[in-house]
DNA sequence: TATCAACTCTACGAAAAACGTAGACTCTAG
DNA sequence: CTAGAGTCTACGTTTTTCGTAGAGTTGATA
């Protein structure tokens, strides 16, 4: 049987198998945390890293809140925008704003 | 039968409204767009917008492609974000680089 | 008003996808 | 080698989306 190690395969596999790695979680524990049968688990989260299975929206939502992502994240195609959210949601609403303006001076917006 | 006007439902059919609504698209004409039959395209559009179905995320691509959004945009929870990605991805490489040079300023980050 | 046309929505059965179960595979530690 | 942790997948079942067909809604024009 052919592994595929930790070679990210299609977009939202690879941004999840990202994440969980990131948080230091097992496939079974992580699948557990977001509400799964145990038996089950690890067969779950396998089938969306490896890009097998989609899930809804809703089970990516949950893993999202579990690994302190945004669940736009998973659903980034190029690695400059997903590295993009991942600082965008951590702005505080004063940078937020900040960052509004600088993006306004560069482009001619409202 | 109750309907639903132009009231946005749920995060994927929200964004893909406006997005269609933004191109000036008829719910028919952008199936057709995507490579959908003739016969059932408006229904596919529809059951997405209103949030009865969610569509497999090869098809959220082609619907991003054709409406000249970044597919991210359709998964963005929150407007601010969802707005944010729309004018990331028109930036230039060079204005690129300079945002995240502007967001190394506000944060320690590498 | 009546009627037409453009647009949108939804009930139904068929088709396709994800689901849970169970077990195999890989790798590392002891 | 053995045990255990982690990951992956074939199978049959359940759940979902799919295409079809037609009804609801709106606005313009005679």
């Amino acid at each position: 049987m052919v592994k595929k190690s930790s070679t990210t395969p299609c977009c939202f596999g690879a941004r999840l198998r990202q994440a969980r790695e990131r948080a230091g979680l097992a496939q079974d524990k992580l699948g557990v945390l977001i509400g799964l049968d145990e038996g089950c688990s690890s067969a779950r989260i396998s089938r969306y890293e490896t890009g097998v299975h989609e899930p809804p929206f809703e089970t990516a939502r949950k893993l999202a809140q579990v690994l302190g992502v945004s669940v736009t994240y998973f659903y980034c195609e190029d690695d400059w925008l997903a590295d993009l959210v991942l600082r965008l949601t951590a702005l505080t609403p004063a940078q937020r704003v900040e960052l509004a303006a600088w993006l306004d001076l560069r482009r001619g917006v409202i």
